[in-house]
DNA sequence: AATCATGTTCAAAGCGCTTTGGATGACGTT
DNA sequence: AACGTCATCCAAAGCGCTTTGAACATGATT
């Protein structure tokens, strides 16, 4: 069923079917209702494709997902943030486009995006710092938005983030009251933004106390449980092991306790962990009292947040850039307690 | 730059540079030539949108994501599975766009994507048994591909599936030959489908050994950490603790061994354990000898697959329905050992 | 009675592409 | 010289929508 052929059925010209359909003003109550009542019956939708050619609108959003082809590995947070993201656009009618693209063809991909007008916009994911998308998106004139920042970037754009450095100081401060003294950090990969500021925030912290800043208490790389288990052991193994260690990520806190427990410590009493929690819906901190204390904020609600944001610019293209700096909570779980004596 | 553009700058007509372009045989080679050249020069791409409405086709590809407002739950397998996918797509120059959908509004998305043509076909994510996507799609004519399949639907559609009850009868096998009697199931909800294939193995398994089905040692649930975590622990500090269990995923074997070593038993020693690896990229299930051992296959090399199989169907509609049933392999690692006496 | 505003509807053009059904020459055949 | 045959190329229609500009009643105003 399309346009010309629900008209006909009404004895109507396409164009007042249209206009009825699309809540214009100059159509009869009565004929509004009628054609209303018939598009239903018939069960009729607009062709996206052909409501697009008309109005130069895509309809639609582009998710570029880079996969790098050395470790090709997919953010397990990714999964989530889509969630919430598609949630918005659902409602708002728009359709979301993903494309998975290896590293290097990126630039390609945004500049096909632009020039087939496949998308009205796109998300711009895991910035890395001075991150090239941005001034390229920028050049380009297609809307976007950042979830995350880049730091080291000048101009103004739209992004959303989780205040990674506000949330690791304040960990990081959260140990230290509780007396430890030793404090490790598991990072991410330090190129990605949101490693550097979580760096950034626990290294300022640390400073402000007149805590050394030891090396052998900072690791960085992908965040996987492996991952969090080899630096803990090692850690633990080595020359003046931690009391406590901020964790970047959930998947890494898991290996972290294991190689806690694993040494016979115990999480919480020998050893404090602080992780970040992302709050995916696979892997849930526990249940009344989380397993681990955490910083806390969900990447679902991010994506939901930031279509949003990035819609209203689509409508609205004169708008000026929008940030929002989420505050993460900072949950107390059963994974700390005072530093041993 | 558009059609029209690019061909008045060359002086051809649209038709002659659209069929230079498309490979049509009814071009000079010098033409050709200097078509393709000038295409490149002015970084020309067709509008998807375009083309789509002149053939009909749609050039995309639709995922529905059903997410259950119950419990929230985004599969953790869904970011590989469509990393994989999205490789197919983007060599066969396809586009990929994902539904997010409340699971009682799923029907009515399915219908809408056919309606508006937005898409040529689409992945049926996480069958149930008698999933009533499948009659859906059939009835609509939409092209579909499931991934897993639907038990007690009759008629025959294109899927792609690890052979689960395969390898979950292996895996259970295996932990027999090492001389365990109590074996638990730790699986997934039973109304997926592939989570009652795995009983199906594991339960036929034991019978042909003569083993009895204990309902003691069966748990079925969400698969997250701690669901793994509390099956365990609650079975280990039951009556007849199970010396060997087997996992329905990675992250639940987290939890698995968590349950085991947190009461100083040993995981390959004390306790055998055998987990589902769906090789997430996020979740490396250990380095040189893998940490468990595990039925072994990658949702992302799934995700390639299916997708090829759909296109192939999208191209040609006659093309009577696939199947693929993959064998999962039994990697062995570190987890498994002979039963204590 | 002529004019005007108002509310409602429509025909047709246009969005960027593909494709049908010719045109146009160049060339060899009869 | 007239005729097919090819190899190339093109004008125009059509895909399903939106939107412009105009037409047509209707009733109110002069």
């Amino acid at each position: 069923m399309n346009l010309k052929e629900l008209s006909q059925n009404l004895g109507l010209s396409q164009t007042t079917v249209s206009r009825a359909l699309n809540g214009y003003p100059e159509v009869s109550p009565a004929t509004r209702a009628r054609v209303e009542e018939a598009a239903r019956a018939f069960n009729y939708r607009p062709s996206n494709r052909a409501k697009g050619l008309a109005t130069g609108k895509a309809l639609a959003i582009g998710h570029v997902i880079p996969v790098s082809n050395k470790h090709e590995m997919v953010n397990p947070v990714f999964g989530d943030f889509i969630a919430g993201a598609g949630e918005t656009y659902s409602r708002h009618g728009y359709e979301m486009i993903l494309s998975i693209v290896d590293d290097e063809d990126e630039e390609q991909v945004y500049r096909g995006l632009k020039s087939r007008r496949a998308v009205d916009g796109v998300i711009v994911h895991g910035p890395r710092m001075d991150d090239p998308r941005i001034g390229l998106l920028h050049d380009l004139g297609l809307p976007f938005a950042v979830h995350g920042r880049a730091s080291g970037v000048g101009q103004p754009y739209t992004w959303l983030d989780v205040n990674n450095r506000s949330a690791f100081a304040r960990a990081t401060a959260f140990l230290y009251d509780l007396g430890h003294r030793r404090i490790a950090l598991i990072n991410g990969l330090e190129m990605m933004d949101f490693a550097h500021r979580r760096r950034d925030g626990y290294a300022h912290a640390l400073i402000e106390r007149d805590l050394p800043l030891d090396p052998m208490l900072m690791r960085s790389g992908e965040m996987t449980e492996d991952f969090g288990y080899r630096s803990t052991a090692a850690m633990l193994d080595g020359g003046g092991p931690p009391t406590a260690i901020l964790c970047s990520s959930l998947i890494s806190a898991l290996g972290v306790r294991r190689a806690i427990e694993e040494r016979g410590l115990r999480m919480g009493v020998d050893v404090s962990v602080v992780t970040h929690d992302d709050v995916l819906s696979y892997l849930q901190n526990g249940g009344d009292v989380p397993i681990f204390t955490a910083t806390r904020s969900s990447v679902r609600e991010a994506g939901r947040r930031l279509a949003a944001m990035l819609l209203d610019h689509v409508a609205n293209p004169l708008l000026a850039p929008q940030n929002q700096l989420l505050e993460a909570e900072l949950m107390v779980g059963q994974s700390t307690g005072p530093a041993p004596s």
